[in-house]
RNA sequence: GCCCCGGUAGCUCAACUGGAUAGAGCAACAGCCUUCUAAGCUGUAGGUUACAGGUUCAAGUCCUGUCCGGGGCACCA
């Protein structure tokens, strides 16, 4: 089944030939190759709609004036027909661009009017499907994001990686993959040992800790919840003669790490989060499948001072990393190899992608090493997007000194106060590039008017439903001749790059999700 | 010391992967509208893309070096 898109790709490839072959049949002493013919969109609509640039690289070899090569070229080029267009039938211009101008060495083109009413015939029809493609087809696909671990609240920097890596995956599966939310739940490890620990140390003597103390927001939560579950156990009975066995046991009958598990999937469903799995590191450990995974990789371990290394400056790491401690211990390093080993040996996704903050950047290459030594170098790539600041007042925000500078999500979503909270963090999030620091202006969040560009665009969607609402026009029959309007064929041209970019997003290794925001933001302004 | 990211208008950021006159939103300024306030509408101005070289017909974009800011360099997780 040919989708109306492909018709498009390939009525350019079409264009793309017929320059070619024009090129060669007045320049052949340039020897210009089809890659060298470049269809590139103009930075301008002043400049049309297509451009090529063609006769600026032959004005270069041959030492010609490029605007004399591109007057030269041109007119052969609509002498062209393609091939395959014959049969689609009625454009008078078979490329779905005609000539517009040259200028510059460039040959503009222009969007042929009965091209536009095809796009819009389909944007119509399609509706929601519109820039629906098929490029995953048939194939599976795993975003990982958030996964902070479940010893404090969610932060800003989760908020960036949460509402991204939310979007990526309704970027996917609009690309038709087939995709799967998973958020990895770090409840295995020595990690938790020393939490608990410290967790029972707190609720033996909360005073101890004392609020003299300057502490990180982590560990103000942990010492409220450690009161809290003191308090728990003081309602059980006297508590005086209990020994350290005995607090063991019961704080850790009180489950603090599943109490602020629970804590954070609220919090996942304020931002409007659903994850299809929630992956447990402990239940995979006591599955053995560390061992298992370990196994797999054993030709390229070897033993040293004590200790299991693996050998990952084969592939590209700057040094060999650890698997198993000289006290038999396995590292983190070793559960995120069996991780990633369940990935893609057992639950056989074609891709997976994570994301993770920028502190996380020094693990990228063992990780990738690691992946290539399973024998699936290419299938994972690993976003690392950079830190979060919020601004307010001009100022970066802190919270109280007491609370140290982490702000929790929840705090962020109380603080922008709207209704729909969650949709303005999700913009002003996914608004900025994955490479750029990131400055939450906290005062233009709270903003409702349309100087916040979440309800510039909110606001010209209820204004297109308000229209819709009140219209009697039939969209089943639309009579496209009535669109004549420059403003109306701009936001059609407009509305119909959607498929260029959903492409362009998956396409590109970087996943620039961004985009998204800025485009519903020109399609907004256009239609204003 | 080494590695990664950034440096673009007063501020926060874009720039479709090397193309044309570097664009938006805030802020600023001017005018209009409103009984006042808040807001709104129209317009204006704002740039040697950190700096110095290099490659190219063409550089914010690629290469080299320097400076500044952020992050990271565990048998931690």
């Amino acid at each position: 089944m040919r989708s109306d898109l492909k018709t498009e790709k390939n009525m350019n490839e079409e264009l793309k030939k017929a320059i070619y072959e024009a090129v060669n049949e007045v320049y052949p002493q340039a020897n210009i190759r089809i890659e060298d013919v470049e269809l590139i969109k103009p930075v301008d609509s002043l400049y049309g709609d297509l451009t090529c640039n063609i006769a600026l690289k032959v004005g270069a070899k041959l030492k010609l004036n490029p605007n004399e090569v591109a007057v030269n070229i041109y007119p052969k080029v609509w002498e062209k027909k393609p091939s395959e267009i014959k049969s689609v039938g009625h454009f008078p211009n078979v490329f779905g661009f005609r000539f517009k101008e040259v200028k510059s060495g460039f040959i503009n083109m222009e969007k042929d009017e009965e091209y536009v009413q095809k796009d819009l015939k389909e944007i119509i029809s399609k509706g929601k499907k519109y820039a629906d493609l098929d490029a995953g087809k048939g194939q599976k696909v795993q975003v990982e994001f958030i996964s902070a671990n479940p010893t404090g609240p969610l932060t800003l920097a989760n908020g960036r990686g949460g509402f991204s890596g939310d979007v990526l995956a309704n970027v996917f599966k609009k690309s038709g993959y087939s995709v799967e939310r998973e958020y990895y739940v770090n409840d295995g490890g020595s990690q938790v040992e020393i939490y608990m620990n410290t967790m029972r140390a707190i609720a033996m003597d909360p005073y101890k800790i004392g609020d003299s103390t300057e502490l990180m927001y982590q560990g103000w939560l942990m010492t409220e919840l450690a009161k809290e579950i003191r308090k728990e156990i003081e309602k059980e009975g006297d508590v005086r003669d209990l020994t350290i066995k005995d607090w063991d046991k019961k704080v850790r009958e009180k489950e603090p790490i599943n109490r602020i598990l629970e804590n954070i999937k609220e919090s996942v469903s304020k931002m409007n989060i659903q994850f299809d799995n929630w992956f447990s590191e402990k239940a995979m450990v006591e599955k053995g499948e560390v061992d298992g995974a370990i196994k797999s990789l054993k030709k390229l371990t070897y033993e040293k001072d004590n200790a299991l290394w693996l050998k990952t400056t084969e592939f590209g790491d700057d040094k060999d990393r650890v698997l198993v401690k000289k006290d038999g211990e396995k590292t983190y390093f070793a559960n995120d190899i069996a991780y990633h080993f369940d990935k893609f040996a057992k639950r056989k996704f074609d891709k997976v992608v994570d994301l993770w903050g920028a502190d996380h950047h020094g693990y990228v290459a063992r990780m990738q090493a690691a992946t290539e030594a399973m024998g699936f170098g290419g299938k994972l790539d690993i976003i690392i997007f950079q830190m979060v600041r919020l601004i307010k007042d001009g100022k970066e925000y802190r919270m109280s000194k007491r609370k140290g500078n982490y702000v929790t999500m929840d705090d962020l979503l109380d603080e922008i106060g709207a209704k729909d909270a969650a949709d303005v963090a999700r913009f002003f999030f996914v608004s900025r590039d994955f490479d750029t620091h990131m400055d939450f202006d906290l005062d233009l969040a709270k903003d409702t008017s349309e100087k916040n560009p979440v309800y510039y665009v909110k606001y010209a969607y209820a204004r297109i439903n308000g229209i819709l609402r009140n219209t009697k026009v039939d969209f089943s029959k639309p009579d496209l001749s009535l669109i004549t309007e420059p403003a109306e064929i701009d936001l059609i041209k407009k509305i119909s790059e959607l498929p260029e970019i959903v492409e362009s997003v998956i396409s590109d290794k970087k996943y620039p999700v961004h985009k998204f925001t800025y485009y519903i933001s020109e399609i907004a302004e256009k239609f204003h």
